[in-house]
This record gives C-alpha cells, sequence and structure tokens, in this order.
DNA sequence: TGAAAGGAATGTTAATTAAGGTTAATGAGT
DNA sequence: ACTCATTAACCTTAATTAACATTCCTTTCA
C-alpha cells in the first residue's frame, strides 16, 4: 500500500508542483489548501505522515499540528515554511513538529526528510523473538504463551498475533481495519464480527491483572491500555 | 541519567562553545576531533544521540556514520555541517544520517533537533498523557475515565475527546466549529446538532460539582468554568 | 423607546440504527 | 476425539437522528 501523505498549502503553484512531484515517487497525497478542511482531510484520508505550511487561511500550521496531536500522538509532522526565524523553528517543534523545512527547499530534500521520519517512526518491530511484558504478564511470541506467576496458557494462532498487535501498541489507539488485515488479510463483515470472538477471548484471558483494559474505540477500533 | 552526546567536532572554537552550551542543557557530551578516535569514544560512553562534523581530518562523517549504523542501527545522527549543497544532505541520509544541519546554526535550533530525535527514538511508549483535574474530578484520557473519589465513570470515545477539549481550554472560549471538527472531522449540520447531545451528557455527568458549567456562547461556541 | 413577535441557535429527551460483546453451535483439519 | 476457527444468535452499548422545548437575539411597529 502507498504511504499516504497529507500536504496542506495554500500557494497554489507551489502546491501542485510539490504534489505532482511526490506523487511521482509513489506518494499517495492529498493536498488541501484550508486549515479549517485539515481535520476532516485527516480523520477522512489517515495518512502516514503530515506536511504542513505555517501560514494559511482559516487556521495556521501551527494550530493544526496541536490538533493533530490531540488525536494521534505518533504521526510524522514536517513544517514547511517560508518563515526562517529560529523562534518559529523552535515553536513548530514545540506544538508537535519533527522537522521543520525553509522555503525556498529542493524536492529532493523534502522526499528524503520524509523518509527518513517515516523509517524513525516505523514501529520499532520489537523483535518477535523477545519477551514482551504485559502489566504482570509476560508474552513469549515465539511460544505462543502468555505467562503470569508460574501459571502458563498457550495462545492458539489467532489469539497470539492479536495479542502481539495489542501489545506491540500500548497505549496507542489501533485501527479495527489495521488488526483485520494483519490478523486475516482481508477485512470482510464476517472476520469482522470474528475480530469480536477474539478480542473477548483476550479479555478474558487477561483478567486476572486490572490494570490492563482493551478499550473499544467505537467506529475506529481498540486502545489496549497498561497500568 | 543525563543524556550522552557523541559530538565530532575539528573546528576547535566552535566546538568548544557548542559543547559548553549542550553541557549546560545539561547533556553528557563527549567531544571528539579526530575521526579515528570516534569508535574508540563511541565503545567507551555508549552515546544516547550522535552530532558529527562532516570534514574531519582521519575519517569524513559519512564514513563515521556508516560505522556507527554497522554496530548500532537506531542511534540517532545528526549531521552538523558547512556543506549545503542538496546532494551532502542527501549521501548524509543515506548513510544512515538521521537529520541535516548547516552551519552556521544557532544551538537553539541544534538543541531541539537533539531533543526531537531523542523523543522520536524514544521506546514507543507513546502518549503518557497525563490525567487532567477538572474541579472535584479527574479525568484520565487513556482510560477514558472520570473520577470522583472512588466513582468511576467510563467515557464513551467521543464524550472523552470531547471533554478533553474543554478540559485543556479551560476558562477559554471554544469555538463550535473547532469542536466539531477534532471530534467529528466535519461541521454539517447533523454533527452540529450531535454535539449538542454530547454536551448534554457531560454537563449531566459533571453536575456533581457545582463550581463546573459549560457556558453556552450563542452563535460562537462554549466555554468551560471550574471553580 | 420598548414590548411583542419571530426566528435561529441550542437544550433535552426519546427513538432508531449501527457497532460491538458474549456465548454457543457448527465446521474443518489433524 | 480433539483443537481451533468460523458462523450464528441474541444481547448491550454507543452514536445518530428526530421531535419537541427553550433561550435569546433581532426586528418591527405602537
Amino acid at each position: 500500500m502507498k504511504t499516504k501523505i497529507l500536504y496542506v498549502e495554500d500557494e497554489p503553484f507551489l502546491g501542485k508542483i510539490v504534489k505532482e512531484s511526490l506523487e511521482s515517487r509513489q506518494f499517495d497525497v492529498r493536498m488541501v489548501s484550508d486549515g479549517k478542511e485539515v481535520m476532516m482531510a485527516y480523520n477522512d484520508m489517515k495518512p502516514n505522515i503530515a506536511v504542513l505550511d505555517v501560514m494559511l487561511p482559516g487556521k495556521d500550521g501551527y494550530t493544526l499540528a496541536k490538533e493533530i496531536r490531540q488525536i494521534d500522538p505518533t504521526l510524522p509532522i514536517i513544517f514547511v515554511t517560508a518563515k526562517t526565524q529560529t523562534e518559529d523553528l523552535i515553536k513548530g517543534f514545540e506544538v508537535g513538529g519533527n522537522d521543520y523545512l525553509r522555503k525556498p527547499f529542493s524536492m529532493e530534500e523534502l522526499i528524503v526528510r520524509v523518509n527518513n521520519l517515516l523509517q524513525l517512526t516505523q514501529k520499532q518491530q520489537a523483535s518477535p523473538k523477545e519477551n514482551i511484558a504485559i502489566g504482570q504478564f509476560e508474552y513469549a511470541p515465539q511460544r505462543y504463551e502468555l505467562r503470569k506467576g508460574d501459571s502458563i496458557r498457550k495462545l492458539s494462532h489467532r489469539e497470539a498475533i492479536l495479542l502481539q498487535i495489542l501489545a506491540e501498541n500500548q497505549n496507542n489507539n489501533i485501527d479495527r481495519k489495521t488488526i483485520l488485515m494483519r490478523v486475516w488479510g482481508d477485512d470482510s463483515f464476517f472476520n469482522s464480527r470474528n475480530l469480536d470472538v477474539y478480542i473477548t477471548k483476550l479479555r478474558d484471558y487477561l483478567k486476572e491483572d486490572s490494570s490492563i483494559e482493551i478499550i473499544t474505540i467505537k467506529g475506529i477500533g481498540y486502545r489496549f491500555v497498561v497500568g
């Protein structure tokens, strides 16, 4: 699946060039030119990264970054702006930005920085070898074993993958769709109900530790909170 | 424990300034001026981040980055250099760098970028959102829980986000539109009525503490006043 | 000028629809 | 025969839509 970029820019000319240039590198780009439309676009497309101009009609880029951070604390955000002052850059990082690029910039540089951020924020693939701590439990992925004290429960394949996905994303929202794709390979209706069944099972297994919770976010997915 | 920075720079004058400046921000800095000594210093100190000049006697910064990447694929590396060409920057990222700063740079910018990288590569423990005090209540955003004394009310997703927006903006006016965009992603008529419904719900939940009030500002939005 | 009328915005409660939770029954593979 | 995965049936909760009530701003006319 292509990497999705949410690109917010109000200068149509520059915007068009950048958009096309990114698209030629196999990115899936959604360009928005009014700050007020950004959250709608965000919710609609669920981007992998955001590139924000700072000076915009409607809402400025800093405000947008703050709002995005409320909903998504990990989305990589790059500011692209004509503001060259150090204070502006500092503000950019303060509101949750992860990089700051001064105009005029070269497309090459933007692309390289986009890729760098994507790589840095890739889920640190907790090497499926190592045991994962889950509250008072310990999960051994290579053996599909969930341990607490001296009791061991062997998990089935589907249970194991699901738990691993949750554990890798502790305290973050996880899309239902993402889970379905990773566990079942597709997100058809029946598999969707299947997921419900497996969530119930895991809740049951994990209920001995009351600090662990699988929160439902209706219409979105789940959040696995521990401690 | 202090964050340890491995700083490679051969200009003694600049090096001294930067080192002292970083140390004044509570970093533990080890400065090396010959490329050949870098790996030794690395092994010795086990830094949390590396700041590398590119042009050096002995070995250049790119080579050093490659060597470090062999042993440590995750150490954040920032290049700091007088080379301003885009090709140089690209090369910097190619060899494994994570940021690239052109000289002359401001200390503030370096520090902000160092902190950003440290944060990004921190184990993905994401949004350690803190609990928010709301009058006699306490709100735990991670768990969508509203607590008062020993009673806990679990909030739904929409309730939770809405309350969070209000709580973050205590005693300030909040645009209806802003809320709609952040909770629903758009501000259509139906969602607007939806907001009314959820405001009613929150007022109900919060009515136990009479010092809390959600004031309507007709035509504008709301103000969440506490105490 | 000011009281009344009208209307848009919001409040409240209830009904409806959609999403998910739970448990059990069925099916497929060893 | 056993285990796991899937499907089904029924239940619960959240989100949306609807219906009706209220507030308060604006307009208008005595």
